[in-house]
DNA sequence: GCCGTTTTCGGCCCGACTGTTTTCAGTCG
């Protein structure tokens, strides 16, 4: 049983007791069980099996969820959680993600016309019968029926940099329309860095707020205008995506930053600190009775709760308010600190260009080296290299290093680890190279003990650096292959191999959590972009965002060394 | 259901927009 299995039941159990009527106070205690349950980095049936008390210390855990955590790894399920399954079934209860539909609608068409899933809920639309309940009308109607088409063919998230480019063209667009806006910022998720986005927040100080509104929903992108006002409104594009925009004053701009880039948590948390102070902390501000006494940057606002300024990608409620209040959080990397990228490929596996063009291209990036690694022979399909394939590239390398000056090329491989964890290449060929980085591409479906065992057995070989993309996951396509990353971190600490960061934005693996948990366990990590393309050497940003939403500092991040020091950071043990 | 340098009981974050209403509930973020 994973965490993320836990929390989801908690999860259902929240939302079936908002539909019936249950204390909406208990509802937020259950779904903030089960947010905080998701972000443990260490699996909950371990830290029970240790010590059953240290339940507790989960925010929001007490004695009764506690127990229910208990009945769950003990039997697999829940009683509670079974009987309210009777009362609102799961195709039920997804009704509550469309637009619109909340608990107390949804109990009134569950209730008045036995709406039990999408297919009737359309049903009773088209009927007509929906605008003639109580607190509905013609116009709600026909919201329902237009949000259930969104609803069918939503296309789910956006991948961080897909959001960033839909964020890019809107905020062009504004910025044309209006020459006298001053300021447009986004926030919400995509400022905080998630490794996928819902929909897009923007906001805009602007002078004439009905114009830029009015701009906003002319965007020649929009399908649907949700909502238009003086300050808010919301749109979908025609790619299905939703995107509110907020107009505010521009002294306002820092307490309306926090407000809308969130996340949720970290804003209840902060809030809940103010009030006890005697505070109000709302998108204008915070107040001491009826005075605003700060809302320009988002510094003031945090001083104000005796907190120093939180970087966005750390506002996840995961103890960085805390940290805040002593003094202890964490120097995060950032891009400009990342002295080489030791993952990309080149034609002579399945990469777009050549030796040359892409360490002429990280150059650029003012990077001190770079490890040239394609993929080893099993993978076929990628024009893997065998051993005398891979010798002559070695060659290759050698003389575009002795070519280009400033910077030092690394010749590497990215191996394959067999299903029995040997690796795809053997280790006379191995010892020729500076960086030997293995990686999983085959044969996914392995349980975590196999898989676990078969990266352990890769370890043997101590030639191995590098594991790659550790839990081989798609964003969005693939799930994750389930290993033991504690047993896999301790082992790869003793060992001195390195975890890789991948920065593809489908792949974001390790993702932020895990590189928390490595951090604190002490195995290094490298971030690389496995660029098959000199233009993907830019996704270089996405990985460093992840790492520093996983707490990391330069110290926990090998490819931030000078390339001296770096080498010898790499060394075997 | 959780939680406590005010509390082991009584609180629990805050506001905009919409639609259906005659003053506000529901939904959303």
């Amino acid at each position: 049983m994973e965490n993320r299995d836990i929390a989801r039941i908690f999860n259902e159990i929240a939302d079936i007791l908002e539909i019936t009527g249950g204390n909406p106070y208990k509802v937020r205690a259950y779904s903030r069980a089960a947010r905080n349950i998701e972000d443990l980095s260490k699996r909950i049936e371990d830290i029970c099996r240790e010590d059953k008390k240290a339940l507790r210390e989960i925010p929001g855990v007490g004695e009764a969820i506690a127990k229910k955590i208990e009945e769950i790894i003990k039997t697999g399920k829940l009683k509670k959680h079974q009987q309210l399954l009777k009362k609102v079934p799961p195709e039920l209860l997804e009704l509550m993600q469309i637009t619109g539909i909340g608990p107390r609608h949804l109990k009134l068409l569950k209730e008045k016309l036995g709406v039990k899933n999408t297919a009737d809920l359309e049903i009773v639309c088209k009927q007509h019968r929906v605008q003639d309940l109580e607190g509905f009308g013609e116009k709600t109607e026909k919201k329902i029926l237009d949000a259930l088409g969104d609803f069918k063919h939503s296309k789910g998230r956006m991948k961080l940099d897909q959001a960033k480019e839909y964020a890019t063209s809107i905020i062009q667009y504004l910025k044309e329309q209006d020459k006298n806006i001053n300021t447009v910022e986004t926030a919400g998720s995509l400022r905080r860095g998630l490794e996928t986005i819902g929909d897009l927040d923007i906001l805009v100080a602007s002078k004439d707020s009905k114009k830029v509104m009015d701009s906003f929903v002319s965007y020649p992108e929009v399908k649907t205008i949700l909502s238009k006002g003086n300050t808010k409104s919301s749109i979908i594009l025609k790619s299905g995506f939703q995107v509110d925009l907020r107009d505010i004053k521009k002294q306002k701009l820092g307490s309306a930053l926090i407000y809308f880039t969130g996340s949720k948590a970290h804003n209840i948390h902060i809030r809940k600190i103010a009030k006890a102070d005697g505070l109000k902390i709302n998108e204008y501000g915070v107040f001491r009775r009826k005075k605003n006494i700060a809302s320009k940057t988002e510094e003031d606002v945090y001083k104000t709760v005796g907190l120093k300024y939180i970087l966005p990608e750390l506002r996840e409620d995961r103890g960085e308010i805390e940290a805040a209040s002593k003094d202890k959080l964490p120097n995060v990397i950032e891009l400009k600190d990342i002295k080489g990228d030791l993952h990309m490929h080149t034609r002579a596996s399945d990469g777009a260009h050549t030796i040359a063009d892409m360490v002429i291209a990280a150059s650029q990036k003012n990077y001190e080296y770079v490890a040239i690694t394609e993929h080893s022979k099993g993978l076929k399909i990628a024009g893997g290299l065998n051993e005398k394939e891979l010798a002559r590239h070695i060659k290759k390398i050698d003389k575009e290093d002795k070519k280009i000056k400033g910077i030092r090329i690394l010749k590497g491989i990215e191996v394959d680890i067999k299903d029995n964890g040997k690796l795809d290449l053997s280790d006379s060929i191995l010892k020729e190279l500076d960086i030997v980085i293995a990686a999983i591409h085959t044969k996914f479906n392995m349980n975590k003990t196999e898989m676990t065992e078969r990266i352990l057995k890769a370890f043997d070989n101590k030639y191995v650096n590098i594991l790659a993309h550790p839990t081989g996951r798609l964003i969005g396509k693939r799930k994750p292959y389930e290993i033991d990353f504690e047993k896999i971190f301790k082992v790869a600490k003793k060992r001195n191999i390195m975890m890789e960061l991948n920065c593809f934005p489908n792949r974001l693996d390790l993702k932020d959590i895990h590189c928390k948990m490595a951090k604190d366990i002490g195995v290094k990590i490298i971030i690389s972009t496995d660029a098959h393309s000199k233009q993907q050497l830019n996704n270089m940003e996405y990985g460093v965002i992840t790492a520093r939403r996983g707490w990391l500092e330069d110290a926990d991040v090998l490819n931030t060394f000078k390339f001296n020091k770096f080498i010898k950071g790499i060394k075997r043990t």
